[in-house]
RNA sequence: GCGCCUGUGGCGGAAUUGGCAGACGCGCUGGACUUAGGAUCCAGUGAAGCAAUUCGUGCAGGUUCGAUUCCUGUCAGGCGCACCA
């Protein structure tokens, strides 16, 4: 009987559905297992073969775990909300929804193809109110929480509120947006409007007002990577730095937390390296500057305390609210127009072109060590949003404000010895100070930091400012908080409504707050969002609910927000929703959260490092602080899959002709490379016919062959349709089966690397498996089973094998296990072997891999039920012990020739045996022997000399 | 500029704690069976050499009896961050 993978594939599809086969349920008799993807945004072109990829490595594990006896979690959902969705609606009027479904099922269909192991009756949509109901829920938690330094979690803002009844701000100490200060008396005196506005320095979720690129023509805000050169990159319209009203996620109050939980989590190194430069913790000292002739003071944030004595002049951000009061009058014009000029730079253009530019402010500003009229510069290189937005300047240690000063003709005053600051500045942290303080400009301090390292210097100065109460040790964090809102139709709608002005959330049992249907989905002529077109959108507080906005009449109904929710709103806790998807009550249940506790293995790609995956954790790290998730890490281990790149075609067209020559002889004439599809190329040759029936301007295309072929040229760039390298797995799966599918990604290489995807050697993975299948049948094609007792070299086969899987699984080094299965299956192919007791235990290991085989095999051995419920076959080092070992003799290291000798023999008398070898003897002619190692079962090795 | 990762045949890639480099697959070569081969099976396949042997894991050093593996430096490619004080 041939494997016939098309039948055997539908036939357990089917039988997989009809037996809900893996669906799951808490069961407290076994011991959990999570497993996870990155569930996908449905795109409208469907899957291609790199999709898969994580899926497949992870549903290995996850079967793998299954057959071990875990009761395994692995649900797969769609992360639904997106742009593209909504910019296809725009041009085509087609609602998103509808367009989102439609690609859902496509993907299902797709996903279904390659037999995943996924309990589907646990999908979530993001898009779906039953699931945003909890993102709409979550938000209003965070803005009803403030962060407490000191306990360092988020607690209920009405413990803040209570405390500034009896305190106002003194001895305050959390995570807030301006540091505040105001008595109780003062808060008490507020209105209800300054109250809402003061509580927005403190909430988790709050309304800020944030620089952002702003674009009056498309009357939206844009990422950085939407503008280049100060025009939006759709349009070319002018963006310009806008501050603007915007709901933030107080990301940076978890910003130690975020840190520290990275050393009790299992990721790659380079994500967590990515993570920690993304935190981007910094210790150092704020100090704080008095301005010369005035009563105004600033503070400065710097690392290197140790350069107090080395601060020739000091810069303030553009930005800086201070700018105003250090100008002077006659400055007054000069600042502006420098302003003015920093304004219409984007931020894209700062970052890429680091221009020396700057302007005097006219102020001094005295230096607290020295007593030294230090002049106040603005310039664009000191960023308003980090630190403190001022900055002392020391050039001789630091290579920006170095270049600064060069440029303007500011001194120099280098403070390490030996330092040479002519040509360049010196910033290493090393070396022994000196210059500190300096006697000509101060001989009277009577603090010195000359002689001590950089390290103990930075340490005396922090010691000395924190005792002279000249500023601070402080710890600043990079992480900035994030914006959270979007003016864009697809995306979850805001629960809050704006009640004369202060932002008032929907209460909790009238969630979710569905999103409206609007006539269009573009802004509205006023430069509303989208959403400013639905009719249906104010929030009647009497009825609770939500009625025409034409009833707006500011005591009972009122104006519900406009914007939405950004992407990464639906995707930050929806592993939470899968442990209990259906609840109506709760995101998740005690019960459902205390059972699964957290992701154990979450696979997917490492683009996510400095996005979604900050943000899930720090939105479970707040839901753990209120004891909704029981741990405080999301995901335990995490595993990212490598990119399956294109492997792009190319014909060569010599040029203003319709002619096409082979790859090998292009290189006589003049010529174009064009991109050709992969799928009418094999093995880099190309199918002619279809070649000319690909595209009507190639009907009458004429070739230049070389041996009878036309050969293409080929690169590895991006899978996309526009390099025509696009490879859809329904097409793999048509043709050669799920399963040589499955096996084949694997085969490809490590599940961490990017490769390229070249269809040409699947056909070793087919084959293996129609080896595979033939065990089990004689010439004939008739089954052929036998129950005799195995061989001694039958079962050391065996036993090898699953060694070597077994200890593969755990480190996903699929490949290595799929070449294990080929060599175990052709050992047993030359040893004829059709024993049940080889064969059976053979099916089980390999069901992870190649499902579907497994499961037939394993029917027609006889067995019942599927072979996900079977149990791991353990391997036994009794089949793989040896009576003798064979020894490698190598001299001086080089490796001469081998020995076999009995398992159990002495050091002693191996050494004798070795010596007294003719062999040996030869290559200890005339030498002396210096040493003799013997490595236990494998080496003697002689040193001579 | 800083950080992280990766460099092994014609190709994808193996090599468990430092111990026979190139497993396994593709491709290629030869053979068998075939009307046929983009089917199947068998053998060979890092380089040089008739051979014994020698040389080979980006490059240069080091540690070691022994290094693809550990250390130092360096080059190349990829990714991330980027005027972060």
């Amino acid at each position: 009987m041939d494997y016939n993978f098309r039948a055997i594939e539908q036939k357990w599809h089917e039988y997989w559905v009809k037996n809900h086969t893996y669906e799951v349920t808490e069961d407290e008799t076994r011991q959990k297992y999570y497993v996870l993807n990155m569930f996908p945004y449905p795109s409208g072109a469907g899957l291609h073969v790199g999709h898969p990829l994580g899926y497949i490595a992870s549903d290995i594990y996850a079967r793998y775990k299954r057959l071990r006896g875990y009761n395994v979690l692995n649900p797969m959902g769609y992360d639904s909300y997106g742009l593209p969705a909504e910019q296809y609606a725009i041009q085509t009027g087609q609602h998103p929804e509808v367009t989102t479904y439609a690609n859902i099922d496509r993907y299902r269909e797709q996903l279904d193809k390659i037999g995943f192991c996924f309990d589907w009756n646990r999908e979530i949509r993001t898009c779906d109110p039953a699931y945003y109901k909890w993102t709409q829920w979550a938000f209003q938690k965070m803005f009803n929480s403030y962060f407490c330094n000191s306990c360092q979690k988020a607690m209920p803002i009405e413990n803040l509120i209570s405390y500034l009844n009896d305190h106002g701000t003194d001895g305050l100490d959390v995570a807030q947006g301006e540091e505040l200060k105001f008595t109780a008396e003062e808060w008490k005196g507020m209105s209800e409007k300054e109250q809402s506005d003061v509580l927005m320095n403190y909430r988790i979720a709050f309304l800020g007002e944030t620089m952002v690129n702003w674009c009056p023509k498309l009357g939206t805000v844009l990422a950085n990577d939407e503008v280049v050169d100060g025009v939006s990159v759709r349009g070319g319209f002018p963006v310009e730095q806008k501050k603007m009203r915007q709901w933030c996620l107080r990301v940076s109050a978890y910003a130690q937390r975020l840190l520290d939980g990275l050393e009790t989590i299992e990721w790659s190194d380079s994500i967590k390296e990515a993570q920690r430069n993304w935190i981007g913790r910094s210790e150092g000292t704020e100090v704080v500057f008095q301005i010369a002739d005035s009563d105004e003071h600033f503070t400065i944030f710097t690392t290197r305390a140790d350069t107090m004595f080395g601060v020739t002049f000091m810069v303030l951000a553009p930005e800086s609210e201070l700018v105003q009061k250090v100008t002077t009058p006659e400055q007054k014009e000069e600042v502006e127009k420098y302003i003015a000029y920093v304004k219409g730079r984007t931020e894209r253009e700062r970052m890429i072109d680091h221009k020396v530019t700057g302007v005097f402010s006219g102020s001094y500003a005295i230096n607290p060590f020295t007593g030294e009229k230090n002049p106040i510069w603005i310039a664009e290189y000191v960023l308003a949003g980090y630190g403190t937005g001022a900055i002392m300047a020391v050039p001789a240690h630091d290579s920006r404000d170095y270049a600064f000063a060069k440029h303007f003709g500011l001194p120099i005053v280098p403070l390490i010895e030996g330092a040479d600051v002519s040509e360049e500045s010196y910033d290493a942290k090393e070396g022994i100070v000196t210059n500190s303080p300096r006697k000509d400009v101060t001989p009277y301090i009577d603090f010195s930091l000359n002689g001590l390292t950089v390290k103990e210097a930075i340490a005396a100065t922090k010691k000395y400012v924190e005792e002279n109460k000249l500023g601070r040790v402080k710890v600043n964090y990079r992480l900035h908080d994030a914006i959270f809102s979007r003016q864009r139709y697809w995306g979850e709608p805001f629960p809050v409504y704006y009640k004369n002005g202060i932002p008032t959330m929907i209460p909790e049992e009238c969630l979710p707050v569905q999103l409206p249907e609007v006539e269009n989905f573009l802004p509205t002529e006023t430069g509303e969002p989208p959403l400013g077109h639905a009719q249906v959108w104010a929030w009647d507080e009497a009825n609770k609910k939500i009625v025409d906005k034409a009833l707006i009449d500011e005591k009972t109904v009122f104006p519900i927000e406009l914007y939405t929710m950004p992407g990464f709103a639906g995707s930050s806790a929806y592993y939470l929703r899968y442990m209990d998807p259906h609840n109506n009550e709760a995101l998740v249940s005690e019960k459902a959260d205390k059972y699964w506790q957290n992701v154990d293995l979450y696979v997917g790609g490492s683009e996510h490092a400095t996005g979604h995956l900050i943000y899930s954790r720090f939105w479970n790290k707040f839901l753990f602080d209120y004891g909704y998730s029981c741990k405080e890490e999301p995901f335990q281990k995490l595993v990212n899959q490598g990119m399956i790149q294109g492997r792009s075609n190319f014909v060569y067209r010599i040029k203003d002709t319709n002619t096409f020559v082979s790859l090998g002889l292009k290189d006589n004439y003049d010529t174009t490379p064009i991109h050709v599809d992969v799928n009418i190329v094999s093995a880099d040759v190309l199918d002619i016919e279809a070649f000319k029936a690909w595209r009507p301007e190639y009907n009458n295309a004429e070739f230049i062959l070389e041996d009878g072929k036309y050969v293409c040229g080929w690169a590895v760039e991006k899978m996309s349709k526009s390099m025509y390298n696009v490879v859809n797995p329904d097409m793999i799966v048509e043709r050669y089966g799920a399963d040589t599918l499955r096996l084949y990604e694997m085969f490809l290489g490590p599940v961490e690397q990017s490769k390229p995807w070249d269809t040409n050697g699947i056909d070793g993975c087919h084959r293996f498996l129609r080896k595979f299948w033939s065990l089990f049948f004689d010439k004939d094609g008739n089954l052929c089973v036998s129950d005799e007792t195995p061989s001694k070299d039958e079962l050391k086969s065996l036993h090898k094998l699953l060694k070597k899987v077994t200890g593969d699984i755990e480190t996903f080094s699929y490949n290595t296990s799929i070449s294990a299965f080929m060599i175990c299956v052709n050992e047993l192919g030359q040893l004829k072997c059709n024993k049940r007791a080889i064969l059976l235990p053979l099916v089980i290991a390999i069901a992870p891999f190649a499902p579907h085989i497994a499961e037939e095999l394993h029917q027609l051995l006889g067995a019942t039920g599927s072979v996900c419920d079977a149990e791991w076959p353990a391997y036994n080092e009794e089949y793989l012990k040896e009576s003798s070992v064979v020894y490698t003799i190598s001299f001086n290291g080089k490796m001469r020739y081998t020995l076999e000798l009995p398992i159990d023999m002495s050091n002693d008398d191996i050494q004798r045996i070795v010596l007294e070898n003719e062999q040996s003897k030869r290559w200890i002619e005339g030498k002396t022997i210096r040493k003799v190692i013997i490595v236990p079962r494998k080496i003697v090795n002689i040193v001579v000399g």
